[in-house]
RNA sequence: GGGAGUUUAGCUCAGCUGGUUCAGAGCAUCUGCCUUACAAGCAGAGGGUCACUGGUUCGAACCCAGUAACUCCCACCA
């Protein structure tokens, strides 16, 4: 025999996977048959697969495998966002490193070279995702922001605007000094960090040269951020703080620049939190900003886009905030106008994409209403049109949409599509496609305007790019330049939809009011939310710990299918996967049980004359797989992926190894006889069939190697089994046999018997009937000599129960202990007493009786009578000893 | 600060509307085996006061209240 002894996933994988794609196994067109789709989220273009992209494509791998198995028309369509900051950023770095500035380029220039970018490094990770398996339909690969996705984008910007959704405006944004953008609110990551909290001596302006005195001739304040005082505008206390009230309106001096500010008062101010004053900064503080409406402030801002000072600060221009903030404690240490520093821990907002902390700057950006848009897509999912999996979502989902903030959408940066609104010199604009239109729109509203159609220039910014991929699940089959299309109406809505929670609302929640917006209907009817993958101690997988192992690294190591039952093992849905190689190891391990299997199967040789003995494992075996398949079936409509595995797990090692091939498995060098030789090979082609979903390139090499297929009849398009007989007494009576086989076993092992040395087992003959059928498979299976049917007990023997049944194992007097035999026995009667007595208790109690259900009491008069039987036995048995 | 969730064996998790000897699975551990498919293996075994405290009930891992620890989401206290 040539087949290799362990399974080598290398030298098949590459070959099946360029099969699959060769015969467009992965394909799909709209037909008569039912639609399975499912949308990649997709990666970014900047990605390279990390474990995370794994666990998801592993999932949804194995949700298409599946359903295109059973008869449906599966479609998993794949690409990759644009990912306007990461990619612009990452861009920026490498003309950087070549010497070129993205200051000198223009915008075309730019984008000529982003392009590049793209099409050199933006494919690597789908390449990547072949490696795992991924039957995606790769001629629907599609991009954010290719062309027609890009004019889809457009549309519904002018039809938002249109429907007066999206609307201009100046506001406090999130401001990436990195990114030199604006960011939304869910793009802030808030993180608590070690900060200080300085104390900054105000002089009053009337005080007193000769006079220090607290509260009289200056005031403190407490500050996180001491570099911005130069933009202070006020300082505010709260109306009723008794230290305060002689200083009401009183005029005071910033340090350093020694600039007048006025005392004003708020109730928005908290007394006992700092010296009670506060700083307001308008131009760099949410709160502040609110404050200085309220009370007519000056906005005064002191920060270049870059994060560092202005000329506005007066002093230390140039420098970057955080250095800025480090000097000037020096200075006013200097200035003798430091009080004091205290350790103190802040919530500071970080950009999702660069990491840069968040400046709040006041700028003029796009925004869109999201108030009218949360009910729908709230409705769906509280109705349960759109179910998330697991449910827990929903708390959160709600809590969100109830309160949903306006979305800024504009983006200062060049990668991504650019904001079609046009304007002209005076600040007049329009929304529309072309220059041409928003020229008619102007002319429209101001007909005897002096400019020309050339003096209109379009926005600079560019759409976030959630504000492309929450179209995703329309746009990648056009619907929205081509509504009605057959893609469109046949794939949409999707069926199921498999990502991670910390883009439910980022992503998740964006698709269904688009999609309820743009198509009446929600993009999806289940949400299977992942976990994230941690490594064993419980830390996010990331590049700075590097305690992420490389997946295509893993891939090589332990196979494809061993990966994908290794991440399937350990990720139950909503649970964040804490991965660990191990995992990994049994998935391979499994590939390679399977792999023997099939060797010792292939190796028996057939004799057509013999007549088979293994109907009874053969009928038992076939109830098994029907009533696990069930079991894995159930699964499946729970989206309990990680149980479904752990069933054909078992299945196969347990039921179809350990105990089918053991039951069957001919003496040595012994033929097997042609039926069960046959059965078994049908047995092992559902179990591929079975176990395809979730592995792949092991069942198709193996399927082709069990009998001859006909062209192009391969396991990936192979019918998937249904449960069909299932021979409950059959199972039960199995069950039974086993426990026997297990007993006998552990005797052995606890009597030190060497598996090689035949036993004997002796039965009550009043239990014949129902044993004897299984006289062979217990002797092969627990090495026996024989087995007797016998009145009575035998001499010298090792006894136990099954059921309520004692069984005797012959053994000489070395082996036998008739004191410990005794002290056992004794030991489990008084443990049935125990057990009998609670039952009664149960049975003697009226309210028992009277309240619990009929089937609950017979249950317990039969727990009862199969423990008083039990009991005699072993009473009969302590008396022949 | 508000909200949600979690807590079951050494680890990762099942345990549906309270009721079968209900306390489970996989891995890990221990013992014995190089048995002619597989040592990436075979056969067995030992592990748990179901976080804690009370309550409801004939009966609680499961329902209720409180406590503790952890996790996540949301939030502008300088």
């Amino acid at each position: 025999m040539s087949i290799s002894k362990t399974y080598n996933p290398n030298l098949i994988e590459d070959k099946w996977y360029a099969y699959w794609l060769e015969h467009g196994f992965f394909k799909s067109v709209p037909d008569d048959r039912e639609p399975y789709t499912i949308v990649i989220p997709p990666p970014n273009v900047t990605g390279v697969l990390h474990m995370g992209h794994m666990l998801n494509a592993t999932i949804q791998d194995v949700l298409i495998r599946r359903a295109r198995m059973m008869g449906k028309n599966a479609c998993w369509v794949p690409g990759t966002d644009h990912a306007s900051i990461a990619t612009e950023a990452k861009v920026v770095a490498l003309l950087k490193e070549k010497g070129i500035n993205k200051k000198d380029l223009s915008r075309e220039e730019f984008l000529k070279y982003a392009f590049e970018w793209k099409d050199k490094y933006g494919g690597i990770i789908l390449e990547q995702l072949k490696k795992l398996g991924a039957s995606c339909d790769w001629d629907r690969t599609r991009f954010t922001m290719e062309d027609s996705m890009s004019r889809a984008v457009i549309k519904v910007f002018i039809d938002l605007h249109k429907k007066g959704w999206i609307y201009r405006g100046v506001r406090m944004v999130n401001w990436d000094p990195q990114g030199k953008t604006a960011i939304s609110d869910e793009e802030v990551i808030r993180k608590e960090v070690n900060s200080k909290l300085y104390f900054i001596k105000y002089r009053l302006a009337e005080a007193n040269i000769n006079s220090d005195e607290l509260n009289k001739d200056y005031l403190v304040i407490a500050t996180t951020r001491p570099e911005t005082i130069m933009a202070d505008a006020a300082i505010c206390v709260n109306p009723h703080d008794e230290r305060y009230k002689h200083l009401h309106g009183k005029r005071i001096l910033i340090p350093l620049i020694n600039r007048e500010i006025t005392i004003i008062t708020d109730e928005y101010v908290t007394m006992d939190f700092g010296t009670g004053c506060l700083k307001v900064t308008p131009a760099h503080d949410l709160n502040d900003y609110e404050l200085g409406i309220k009370h007519k402030l000056q906005v005064i801002d002191i920060l270049d886009d870059d994060g560092s000072l202005n000329e506005n600060a007066e002093i230390l221009v140039g420098k970057d905030r955080f250095a800025a903030r480090k000097e000037i404690a020096v200075l006013l240490e200097a200035a003798n106008s430091l009080v004091k520093v205290e350790d103190y821990k802040s919530q500071v907002g970080f950009s999702e994409r660069t990491d840069a902390v968040i400046e709040p700057k006041l700028s003029m950006q796009w925004f869109l209403k999201m108030n009218e848009m949360a009910v729908p897509a709230l409705d769906y999912v509280m109705s349960g049109e759109v179910k998330l999996i697991p449910e827990k979502f929903k708390n959160t989902y709600k809590h969100w949409m109830e309160n949903v903030h306006d979305w800024c959408i504009s983006r200062q940066l060049w990668w991504g599509q650019q904001i079609p609104a046009w304007y002209l010199p005076d600040g007049n604009f329009a929304v529309a496609e072309t220059k041409e239109e928003a020229w008619l729109e102007i002319l429209k509203s101001n007909s005897n305007s002096t400019y020309l159609i050339t003096d209109l220039l379009q926005d600079e910014d560019v759409v976030d790019t959630w504000f492309s991929s929450w179209l995703w699940p329309i746009s990648i089959f056009d619907g929205f330049e081509d509504p009605d299309n057959e893609d469109i109406k046949y794939y949409y809505p999707t069926n199921d939809l498999v990502t991670a929670p910390e883009i439910l609302f980022f992503w998740v929640a964006r698709m269904i009011m688009a999609g309820h917006e743009y198509r009446g209907e929600a993009p999806f009817k289940n949400v299977y939310l992942t976990g994230i993958v941690r490594d064993k101690l419980g830390r996010k997988m990331s590049k700075s710990l590097g305690n992420s192992p490389d997946p295509l690294d893993l891939i090589q190591e332990f196979g494809a299918d061993g990966v994908r039952v290794g991440m399937l093992l350990c990720s139950s849905a909503g649970n964040d996967v804490l991965f660990n190689n191990s995992y990994v190891e049994q998935g391979r391990n499994f590939a390679n049980k399977i792999w023997n299997a099939f060797r010792l199967i292939k190796g028996w040789e057939v004799d057509k004359n013999l007549t088979s003995q293994n109907i009874l494992a053969i009928n038992w075996f076939e109830s098994k797989f029907n009533s696990e398949l069930e079991i894995i079936n159930q699964n499946f409509d729970q989206y309990k992926l990680s149980e479904a595995m752990m069933t054909a797990y078992k299945l196969v090692w347990d039921d179809f190894c350990s105990i089918y091939l053991e039951m069957i498995k001919p003496g040595f060098e012994q033929p097997i006889d042609e039926f069960t030789y046959h059965k078994t090979l049908e047995f092992f082609d559902n179990i591929l069939k079975l176990l395809h979903p979730f592995m792949p390139f092991l069942t198709e090499e193996l399927w082709h190697e069990t009998k001859e297929r006909k062209k192009l009849e391969c396991c990936i398009t192979a019918k998937y089994p249904n449960p069909e007989i299932i021979n409950r007494q059959t199972l039960h009576d199995t069950a039974l046999a086993m426990k026997v086989i297990a007993e006998i076993r552990n005797i052995r092992n606890q009597k030190q018997i060497s598996p090689k040395e035949k036993l004997s087992l002796v039965i009550s003959s009043s239990l014949q009937n129902q044993y004897e059928a299984y006289n062979e498979v217990i002797c092969k299976l627990a090495n026996l000599s024989e087995i007797r049917f016998e009145k009575d007990k035998p001499e010298k023997a090792i006894s136990f129960i099954v059921g309520t049944d004692e069984f005797f194992v012959p053994l000489d007097s070395s082996k036998t202990d008739i004191v410990a035999e005794r002290e056992r026995i004794e030991k489990d009667i008084e443990y049935l007493q125990g057990f009998l007595k609670s039952v009664d208790i149960k049975l003697n109690n009226e309210k028992f009786v009277s309240n619990a259900k009929a089937e609950v009491i017979e249950n317990e008069r039969k727990k009862k009578a199969d423990a008083e039987s039990k009991i005699q036995t072993l009473q009969l048995s302590l008396q022949s000893i």
